[in-house]
DNA sequence: GCCGTTTTCGGCCCGACTGTTTTCAGTCG
């Protein structure tokens, strides 16, 4: 089987999860995570460098020793030293480290001196009160495990970036409301505008006497508070989200803004520049020695270390240091310049809105155009649309085309890519689309060489010009389907295809990672919503958001275009494949 | 385990909060 980088990168953190239990070097546990993550966010298999040739030292944070062990595992499907970790502790203790308030100091004492294994064994300790006589231990620790095994339980894992917005603005608010409060800022993940949240880090400006604390801890939608002190709270919303609130000093919101927004990965890296030109930076300030050199406004921390401002969707130390020393950060494309959408659905297919109500959504939002794009037959669920019924959405769009003033309705269909490539609907009237959003929606289960494929042969109609969705995940829901993406940037770099980033919260398909690929190999991207009513077409600020965190500019995404570039951009793509 | 115009050895980001201590270890972010 082999082996692809998450498989890998699930090794990896399995062999640091071990290792810390055992008590190993933290740096050496960091280092595998490190590699990990790295691995896992690699555009090309690993699996597929290491068939090539490929110096893998030359990935930063990847010796030799780390270089020979990703070999091993591509080329036998495991790792030694992972197995024999496994022999000396029981890979189930990994689970245990989940839980709030276990870290593996505690999980090693529990494991050698109750012999606890699993959540079941440890929740068993815990009643029979053996937990709390073991040295570090008490009764609030015990009840502290009981509800973190709960809470594991009941977890679905992290929170839909949309699903956590409106209590975190709502959160934000009755913040700002607070006498004593002078700002306020929701930093973390969410500020880096990840696809999901796994809890909101706020940051507040208050006076010494402000109740911001106060407010914060009795919050309506606060169901526990898990800490509460001076400067920093904790609590758990009945969402299941936990939220803390750090109050900061004026003179120090900046460098704790910077530092709260993380990643880590990204604050490790600055901090690194900083002892390097003797400073320190942390989350009060900028220090020389003991004397304080800035830290009210975020730009002085970057200043410090001789670097421009870095926006936050792209401090994940994925090469945003690099292109900011050079100056080469990218220009990040905004939500002003999406001048369409294309890809929507009327209520001829699953849509809910006519095509007319569509169209002057779009325009209400300032959009040139919008390109209707009803499902093909193949999807009978949608009421998919064959030829007859496709055509004559074609004359309802000419005559609301010649009705409708200041926006324009683009001929489009998301046509289903059949199991073998080819497209559900026949060339001739393909012929008369604007634009095809040519998608899988069925036999999600293929073997990867067969998905690949097939869509690999999709491109080659001369009809196709945008992928839709991808690779077909449904984040927390559905993986995405087993495919080769690599090839299919490269293929579409090679026809000139353009790539969808959809901009449905549940789906922000392509991955950030998957569009600073497709942007440095030259592939178009399509922002588009999907959007089924009127309301979905504002679900366009995801995908920008998406886009930005994959270094996406202006001049990379195709519905940032003129309409008529637009169109010469569209029949261009068909000229190059028909050739 | 990685890494290097201050180093091939000795560093590796750093502070708050909790619960258990009697001065601090563990955990978290």
């Amino acid at each position: 089987m082999k082996m692809h980088n998450n498989d890998v990168a699930e090794l990896f953190d399995r062999l640091a999860d071990l290792l810390e239990i055992e008590g190993a070097n933290p740096f050496r546990v960091r280092a595998y995570r490190n590699a990990a993550r790295l691995i896992r966010s690699l555009p090309r298999d690993v699996a597929d460098m290491v068939a090539a040739g490929e110096d893998l030292t030359r990935l930063p944070g990847i010796g030799e020793d780390l270089a020979g062990k990703i070999k091993t595992i591509v080329e036998t499907g495991t790792l030694p030293l992972l197995e024999e970790e496994a022999r000396k502790v029981p890979p189930e203790l990994a689970e245990l480290l989940e839980i709030e308030g276990l870290g593996p100091k505690r999980v090693k004492v529990l494991h050698e001196v109750l012999g606890v294994r699993s959540l079941e064994d440890l929740e068993r300790a815990v009643n029979a009160g053996k937990v709390r006589e073991l040295p570090g231990f008490g009764e609030k620790t015990e009840r502290a495990i009981l509800e973190g095994i709960q809470r594991l339980r009941a977890q679905y894992g992290r929170m839909l970036l949309a699903t956590a917005e409106p209590v975190a603005e709502a959160l934000r608010e009755h913040l700002a409301a607070t006498s004593g409060v002078e700002r306020v800022e929701i930093a973390g993940s969410y500020r880096r505008r990840k696809e999901t949240v796994g809890d909101l880090d706020i940051l507040a400006i208050a006076a010494p006497d402000s109740p911001v604390m106060d407010r914060f801890t009795t919050f309506e939608a606060v169901a526990r508070v898990q800490s509460k002190g001076t400067t920093r709270s904790t609590v758990h919303l009945r969402s299941g989200l936990q939220v803390d609130l750090r109050v900061v000093a004026p003179q120090s919101y900046g460098a704790a803004l910077q530092y709260f927004t993380g990643s880590k990965a990204h604050n490790i890296a600055v901090r690194r520049l900083a002892v390097k030109r003797g400073l320190k930076i942390n989350e009060y300030g900028i220090f020389r020695g003991s004397r304080r050199i800035g830290g009210a406004e975020e730009e002085a921390v970057y200043a410090s270390v001789d670097l421009p401002w870095i926006p936050p969707e792209l401090r994940e130390d994925r090469g945003e240091i690099e292109a900011a020393m050079a100056g080469r950060l990218p220009d990040l494309i905004t939500q002003d310049h999406i001048r369409g959408d294309l890809h929507v659905h009327s209520k001829h297919t699953d849509g809910r809105y006519s095509i007319e109500e569509m169209a002057r959504a779009a325009r209400d939002l300032g959009y040139e155009y919008i390109a209707v794009t009803d499902h093909s037959r193949r999807v009978a669920m949608a009421h998919g649309l064959d030829e007859k019924r496709l055509r004559q959405e074609l004359e309802e769009i000419d005559r609301l085309n010649e009705r409708l003033e200041g926006i324009r309705i683009l001929k489009g269909c998301e046509v289903d890519i059949l199991e073998d490539g080819r497209l559900d609907l026949p060339d001739s009237v393909l012929a008369e689309l604007d634009l095809t959003v040519c998608s899988v929606h069925y036999r999600f289960n293929l073997p990867r060489e067969k998905q690949t494929a097939r869509i690999l042969r999709a491109m080659d109609n001369p009809y196709f010009t945008i992928l839709g969705h991808p690779t077909g995940r449904l984040i927390n829901e559905r993986d995405p389907y087993d495919v080769d993406l690599d090839r299919i940037i490269r293929h579409a770099a090679e026809r000139g295809a353009i790539l969808e980033l959809n901009a449905q919260p549940s789906r922000l398909d392509l991955t950030d990672t998957a569009c600073q690929q497709a942007k440095e190999l030259g592939v178009k991207i399509a922002i588009s919503t999907d959007a089924h009513t009127v309301h979905d077409l504002r679900f366009m600020r995801y995908g920008i958001d998406q886009a930005r965190r994959g270094w996406l500019e202006a001049g990379d995404v195709v519905n940032t275009l003129p309409l008529n570039d637009l169109l010469d951009l569209m029949a261009k793509t068909r000229h190059a494949r028909a050739a």
